[in-house]
DNA sequence: TGCAATGTTACATTTTGATGACACGTACTG
DNA sequence: CAGTACGTGTCATCAAAATGTAACATTGCA
C-alpha cells in the first residue's frame, strides 16, 4: 500500500509491545498497538494493517480464536499474521500453523530475528499479490515499481490518486459509491466530506489526461454514474 | 436500493435505546427495540432486521450468548451484528466475546460513529451478495455495473428511469398500477402526481427506443394497460 | 363523436457533479 | 531554521442533469 507497511502488534504487556514497537520503527516500519482482542480487531478493520503480531497468550487465549476468525473472514484473509508465543512446544506451532498463521516467533526473540521474519511474511505475501502490471489499452500500472505509465510515460500523480486508481483497475466495470470508495481507497470508518472523493477523481483525470500524447484521454475510464458513483470500464458511457 | 435498512437495538436500558433510535432516525434507518435477550431473539426470527445493535452485557442470558447463538445458526448468521461494550468494564471479560460479530463500538460512542459504523458494516454484508444481470432479448440490465445495454450499446438514461425499468424486469409479465409503481420506484411516503409516473414511462420508451439500431423497438416490452396501469413483458400486447 | 385515459412537451426548480481556490500540515532543502 | 514544494481535505461556485408539474395533444373505447 503505503511506502513504509504498519504492522498491528497485540500483547496485554505494555512492555513488550513498547519494545516491539522501538524495534519495528527503528527498522522502518508504522506500528500501532492493541492490548485486547477486541481492540485488536477494531483496529484491523478500521485500519487494514499490512501485518499483524498477535500475541499467543492473550488472557482467555484468545489470540488463537482470533487469528482464527481473522482467516476465517474473507475481509481479512489476506493479511498476514505472525505469532508470538512464550511457549515452545510443538504443539502449539501446530495449532497456530493450523490455523493458517503465516509464521511463528517464539519468545524470547531478538528484535533483529522478528524484523527478519516479518519482512519475510510481507515479502512473500505482497509478492505474490500485487506484482503482477494491470494494463488496459496503453494505460498501465505496476504495483511492484508503483508507477503508472500512459504510452511508456510515467504519469505523475499523488498517493490517494495512485490508490484510487489502483482500486479502479483492480475492480473494473462495476460501479462504487462514493461511501465505498472512501472504505476501499481511504480505510474503513475513516469520516470524510462526500465531495473529497469527487475531488481525488478530477485530480486523477486530470493526472490521466495530461499524461496521452496520442489523443486518447484515460480519464474517460473513469466514468461518472449519476446519482450512484463512479466506474472504472473500457466500454462506452 | 432496498427501503430503509431495519436496525435491531437489543439494550437493557430504555435510555440508551432511545438515544440510539433518535440517531438512527435522522440518519434514515427504521429500527426496532429490544431489552432482553430473548425479545430480540424473537424479533430477529420474526423481523428479520438487517443488522443487530447488540449490548454484551445483558440481564439473563448475556448478549455475548445471543451472538453466539445467532452466528451458529444457519438462518440468523448471515445477519451482522455490532457490540456495544463498555469501555470501562474488566477486559478479562471481554476476551470471550470473539464469536463472530462484525464490528464492535465501545461506549461511550457518538451517534456519527455509530451510524458511520453500521454504513459501513451494511455495504460490506450487502456488497457481497452479486446481483446477476437480466437478459430480455438484446436488452441487459447489470446492477453490479448500474448499466442498461441495448444491442451491447449502453443506454443513456436517468436514475429513476433505472430504477423504473429494473422494477419492471424484476417483475415482469405483471400489471402495476400507477400507485404501487410509485411506491416500489420512488418508495413509500412519497406523493406525487399520478401522471409523473406517465412522464417516466414516456421517458424510459424514448430511451429504449433511440437505443436500437436493428429496428427492434424495446420500447414495446413496456406496455400500458389502460385502467389499470403498466407491464412488462415480451408477449405481444 | 365524445370523453376519459394516456402521451408529449416545455419549463421552473432541485439535485448533483466538476473545478478552482484555499488553508493546513509535513517533508525536504538551502 | 526559514523557506519552499507538495499532498490533502474542505468549501464556494458554476454548470449540467434530473425531476415534477401543468398544459396541451393524442388515442382508443363506448
Amino acid at each position: 500500500m503505503t511506502p513504509e507497511p504498519n504492522i498491528l502488534i497485540v500483547d496485554d504487556e505494555a512492555a513488550i509491545r513498547d519494545m516491539i514497537g522501538i524495534a519495528l520503527d527503528t527498522a522502518g516500519f508504522r506500528s500501532t498497538t492493541a492490548s485486547t482482542a477486541l481492540d485488536a480487531h477494531v483496529n484491523i478493520i478500521d485500519q487494514r494493517p499490512d501485518l499483524v503480531l498477535l500475541d499467543w497468550m492473550l488472557p482467555g487465549g484468545s489470540g488463537i480464536e482470533l487469528a482464527r476468525r481473522l482467516k476465517r473472514d474473507e475481509l481479512t484473509a489476506s493479511i498476514p499474521i505472525i505469532m508470538l508465543t512464550a511457549k515452545t512446544s510443538e504443539d502449539n506451532k501446530v495449532q497456530g500453523l493450523d490455523v493458517g498463521v503465516d509464521d511463528y516467533v517464539t519468545k524470547p526473540f531478538s528484535p533483529r530475528e522478528l524484523v527478519a521474519r516479518i519482512k519475510a511474511v510481507l515479502r512473500r505475501s505482497t509478492g505474490n499479490l500485487k506484482d503482477k502490471p494491470i494494463r488496459v489499452f496503453d494505460l498501465e500500472m505496476d504495483p511492484a515499481s508503483h508507477r503508472v505509465m500512459v504510452e511508456d510515460r510515467a504519469v505523475e500523480m499523488g498517493p490517494t490518486e495512485y490508490r484510487l486508481l489502483n482500486f479502479f483497475m483492480t475492480h473494473p466495470e462495476k460501479v462504487y459509491s462514493r461511501d465505498h470508495i472512501q472504505d476501499q481507497v481511504w480505510g474503513a470508518n475513516v469520516y470524510l466530506e462526500e465531495r473529497t472523493v469527487d475531488v481525488h477523481i478530477g485530480r486523477l483525470r486530470k493526472a490521466l489526461s495530461a499524461a496521452s500524447k496520442t489523443g486518447i484521454n484515460y480519464s474517460a475510464l473513469i466514468q461518472t454514474v449519476r446519482g450512484a458513483g463512479y466506474r472504472f470500464s473500457t466500454r462506452h458511457n
